[in-house]
DNA sequence: GATGAATGAGGATTCATTCAT
DNA sequence: CATGAATGAATCCTCATTCAT
């Protein structure tokens, strides 16, 4: 063992606790943060909460965030996954049939995002939106608009192979998205979505869905022509 | 012209406007709470703004209600409507396909709620949940549940008839309830859930939606079986 | 009696109190800022310590005033004199000598400013002038330079009709400003710049002071000439 | 160059050097200390950027000072000019006239007070000495009275002397400690006792001041009486 | 000794609620 | 009934002080 090693080696350790701690601080709070602003809201979670929820004392969060708007913020930025650049490199290379993207792109999903506490800030975002509106915009571009443009994609490809039906994309495209957005606030929802949320096993919810919205978007010739409302 | 009507009518006439304003002023704080409510939720709206939006003064609307909380009770149940009466009796009533008829109740829910003030409130039910357990509980007994009921009864008489192919029940109602939901979700969310909330028609909306799912639950056999993800 | 009286009166008296009160608060409320800004300094000055001098509750504060800042600011401008227009059209009109008119003037704005709590205000802009800068210039524009312009009138008269000897205007001015400035602060300073500001009565330094400055002002020829420090 | 020069000399000046720092660092606070009250005021000058401005962290203030009184009486105690003695002796000492002495005095106290840090601590005991009782007893006895009775002492001596007239010396005392007072406050009033603090050069002022002054007290007859106000 | 992360008492500010008019 | 001035509990945020490293 070289002398550096014997040196230095112990005072990392030294310090080691203490800035440990201090690195994880932010990460704390902001799961803190985001848990309560999930299950309150912005205006009834208090930050005293917060930071007794991640072990620290009120002045601590403040060491942190400039103050409960930068903390609304930082959890925002935070809990947005930046899996688009990963879904499109797989939209690109994939070879199977849209039908079957779809189906894995939807389980993706569901395991990367809506199963995580990430999934909380789709939630936080509708209901906030109104007070943060800086912050919704931010999110639309680095979410609701990305994630609109890879289904819209993932639809074209199937209509484009002749696999899907010809579609009204502008629309088409929200009969993926209302689901996973249903999906998300019935964790959130107190049985104001689904009347007892863990009875919904999302991956059955999302086979049972795709089982009838695939068989819909089917090119394939449908015997019952959807009704047209006479108003 | 006489004295008389000079001196009593306009008296009388604003006793009356002031006697119809008087018993207006619950409705018109109601209206008022709903949409403050629903635009920043029940913590961020402030009573003297829900009484200013109404016209009264601070003081008057606690002469209505108890307190902020009563006040946000009464809009929920001001607000929950109580349609299913109605629709029920339309249900048992109704002769044609099953399609046609969920094509009827969308579009009819679309027009009596979707489209009303109304609607916000499963907005603000979906946002406050979490702090207003009990009234969530209200709402999911007057609402959710005979919802689903319907929609189950709906779904229960395509299959039994024949004319939708066989379905478990328990997720396939989410289907139709999804949407509606997002629907909703999209006229409050500051492009959270849709870029352009005004470039949504939620009748053309509904239409596609309809287009989709009725061939997606259509018994005719289809040649496309979605297929199963082997994560 | 008229009938109008008979109806008016009353409902007038009904409201006064109340009204009365309302249109007091501010003025209380300043009064009693400034005695505690001057006494502690605005930093140290709890604003539910000035509602509390003032005989209201902290919110009461908050409902004249924006924020602590604001009244200090309202505090400024309330009690900054304007006595300048009055005190130039007495300059103007000034038949006797200019010693006989100093004396006046210094002998009147002790009467209408000096032992008034307005004084109080040099005070606190001496102390405060680094912590705002704009009330600091506003002080400036208000009333250092008027005041300043004012003295310089004073002495130039004296000098132009050869009562005074010729003086340095830029600097003589300050020989009447330095000893009105110490007399406000005499007050306030707790023994810091008399030991017993009680035992110093601003009439008689008034007239001490006059007595060697009007001597040391005149324009008769003085058998001691002022030495001249060589450094 | 031995090696020993290499390695050891280098650290051995380094130790030195923070030995020097160690030793010097309460003073360093001091420095810092006294300029940010002064330009700040107490309540409004933060421990942090005292301890900042003097290069070291927080902590290190403390390890120095028990708390923030504590600094702030550190502070006037070290900026209180022992000077007293010195000028005692001189007055004993001193062979010329009066007006002369009184001359020297003042720029010997610009020069060694007026002109140095050490003279804002004036502006903060007056800003102060309402919050620190004790301080401003401390300061009144060891600067206002000293100094007060060193003037009363030269006054006393050209009055003795025939030189000045006869005085009011609870009075005339006072004729010397505005301005310099006013000297001092005009550095740190950003605009509130002289418009323009640059353009007030002391030398001229105190040599302006002495000219009217000394005229004004000499015991030659002087034509023009002070008026009596009838007010 | 020196550091700076952590603390929590203290103070500014907000806002639901009351009540005299 | 209607008003809006007044209240003070509740909350955000600051900063002097402590203490583990």
């Amino acid at each position: 063992m070289s002398l550096s090693k014997l040196f230095c080696c112990p005072v990392k350790a030294a310090v080691a606790k203490r800035e440990r701690r201090k690195e994880a601080r932010p990460g704390e709070l902001l799961d803190a943060a985001l848990a309560l602003f999930v299950e309150k809201g912005f205006a009834a979670t208090k930050v005293e909460e917060v930071a007794a929820r991640a072990g620290v004392s009120k002045g601590t969060l403040f060491l942190y965030f400039q103050n409960k708007e930068e903390l609304f913020k930082a959890v925002v930025r935070q809990n947005i996954s930046g899996h688009f650049k990963e879904w499109n490199s797989l939209f690109d290379t994939f070879e199977g049939s849209s039908a079957e993207m779809i189906c894995i792109c939807l389980n993706n999903w569901w395991n990367l995002v809506g199963a995580t506490p990430a999934s909380g800030i789709t939630k936080l975002m509708l209901c906030e939106a109104g007070n943060f509106p800086e912050i919704a915009a931010f999110y639309q571009q680095e979410v609701v608009q990305p994630g609109q443009t890879l289904i819209r994609r993932l639809l074209q490809r199937g209509v484009d192979s002749g696999e899907f039906r010809p579609l009204d994309m502008d629309y088409a495209v929200y009969s993926l998205i209302a689901p996973m957005i249903f999906l998300i606030l019935s964790r959130h929802s107190n049985g104001v979505c689904v009347p007892d949320p863990r009875a919904l096993e999302p991956e059955k919810y999302i086979a049972s869905l795709l089982a009838i919205l695939l068989n819909g978007l089917s090119a394939a010739p449908s015997p019952v022509a959807a009704p047209t409302p006479k108003d």
